[in-house]
DNA sequence: AATAATCGTGCACAATTGGTGCATGATCGA
DNA sequence: TCGATCATGCACCAATTGTGCACGATTATT
């Protein structure tokens, strides 16, 4: 509703590039380039420049953007508010989530609207956290469950999203079957300060988890691998490599020969998972009932979880 | 750049039909039709219902448009700030006002601009005060000079434009050429509150105006016949059917048998001319020129009718 | 230093969007 | 009852807008 132009332009400030905001909002590159193009052309003003084989926005370029998003929010603001006084609803919804929420909270999510509200179009799209954020931003979906960063998104995330907390999801250890504290009901990360470490690349999300928990005992330990996917580290760790940390709600997927304990102790790391949407738009009936069925069905999973607790 | 048909709504909650609308904003009836139809579905409400032979805005819809201004004025005011900041400026300029003002005040601004921003493509254009608000809600021009009404426009004025006063158009008195005062070099309303009367039709500015100042003397004068142009109320006069105002700005224009004559007195009349913008608009580089070179000009009228005074 | 990869843009072409003009049905005023 | 006004549906048409590919430029790789 609010012009595409403006959409590609915001998509644009947080992606980067033209390709990237293409691929983003679904247009073709010449397309976002044209776009981009004819925004400055009819606002006459330069937002953008060249900047080696990229480009780049402009100062005034960048305050733009950050006054646009203020207007975006109003606009999100005003539909919601529309929407729910008015008792009609938007016939389609877009959810997205990484790996793992996809599966446990927006797959409960989707059978629950379908019997909601039965008219409704769901449609689902697992994605990076980050990627996520780009598509809340480009309109390909309205709602996004991710692990919150504490580095909370690069550029003024507060001006565009808005979170809800579902809940803390718990990390365990994953040990080899042979390891030395493979036997233990549950291990502490002390005991495992020595032993080397496989985690998800530098300035992930789960790294940072991982450092602070070690920072928070005083120590920095090894890491001696690194692995994108869980599958990928608990096949590593299934070789003997080292030991590794998994979130409680992803599933070990029938590995073999790895063992998987609960962290006792001071430092007990969890991976905060969160509801994101554009801002403004949470006051939507579509999306207020959405939001309370995550947090019901991650109430749920943390019952579920502390009887769990018990039996173990 | 905000959506067309989000204009358009604008638009049609100040013109009330689809026809006029259409003529407002440019389009076909049909096309409007269409707009409007279109953005109903894609926001999924009712904005509007059928009401007799015409249309009109629903509960939710007058909701909706109030907070439409909102966030038009947010854009606007973006816009403005943007181009104010970057120091480029906009190439189009659209300008409106009534009769008089239209010659006496955006003549010499359009003259001006051509002077210091030659690149700027000025477009003048003649329109009832009424009008010169719908034409800029529907952003065919972007700045407009008019009577200042008292009540103040109908629908939250305030919400969506922003005055700048520029002078105050005393009125005159226009006389039969044999009229008993005709000699007398100033007249005072009272001398005339037995005299048939010729103004504009009710419900006018002008109409509003002339019974202020009458009630202010505690006097109801007859109405005797009414009049839309000056010209029609001056050939009125002349033919002896009665006594008019006349703003000091409106020009006699080859008035036989008439005389115009300062007012004396306690109740001294005068029109407010003011220039309107769209609210947030105000800040463009562009506008605020054109704000100021009005504002001399007018200053230049006032003075140049000073000395006219003394000189009389 | 050379080659490959990535990025943005320009252009011809295609398709969808979006507007016009006219006819129609409905409502209100005289 | 007739005419006027209003909104809308439809066929047609135009202009905007996106695609796909080629190209020049810049950076990374070997």
């Amino acid at each position: 509703m609010i012009d595409a132009r403006l959409i590609t332009l915001r998509v644009f400030s947080s992606a980067g590039t033209i390709a990237r905001t293409a691929e983003l909002t679904g247009y073709s590159p010449s397309a976002v380039s044209t776009q981009l193009r004819e925004l400055q052309r009819s606002l006459g003003m330069k937002l953008m420049t060249k900047d080696g084989r990229g480009i780049r926005l402009t100062v005034a370029g960048r305050h733009f953007v950050t006054g646009l998003d203020d207007v975006v929010a109003q606009w999100e603001l005003l539909k919601a508010s529309a929407l729910a006084a008015d008792g009609q609803a938007q016939s389609h919804l877009g959810l997205g989530g990484f790996s793992t929420a996809a599966a446990q909270l927006l797959a409960p999510l989707a059978a629950t609207l379908r019997t909601t509200r039965p008219h409704v179009k769901v449609q689902l799209m697992e994605a990076h956290p980050q990627r996520c954020l780009d598509l809340l931003l480009a309109e390909r979906i309205d709602l996004a469950v991710i692990v919150a960063a504490q580095t909370s998104g690069s550029s003024g995330a507060g001006a565009r999203f808005e979170q809800t907390v579902l809940l803390d999801d718990q990390l365990d250890v994953v040990l080899p079957a042979e390891h030395r504290l493979a036997m233990n009901k549950t291990v502490s990360l002390e005991e495992l300060a020595e032993d080397p470490w496989i985690t998800e690349s530098e300035q992930s999300v789960y790294r940072a988890l991982f450092v602070a928990a070690f920072a928070s005992l005083g120590a920095t330990p090894r890491v001696a691998h690194e692995a994108v996917e869980w599958e990928t580290m608990i096949a590593f760790i299934a070789a003997g490599l080292g030991v590794g940390l998994l979130p409680r709600l992803a599933t070990l997927g029938g590995g073999e020969n790895v063992v998987r304990r609960r962290i006792s102790g001071a430092a007990k790391p969890s991976r905060r998972i969160v509801a994101v949407t554009r801002k403004g738009s949470r006051g939507s009936p579509l999306i207020q009932e959405s939001l309370t069925a995550l947090q019901t069905i991650a109430q749920g999973i943390i019952s579920q979880r502390l009887t769990d607790e018990l039996d173990g």
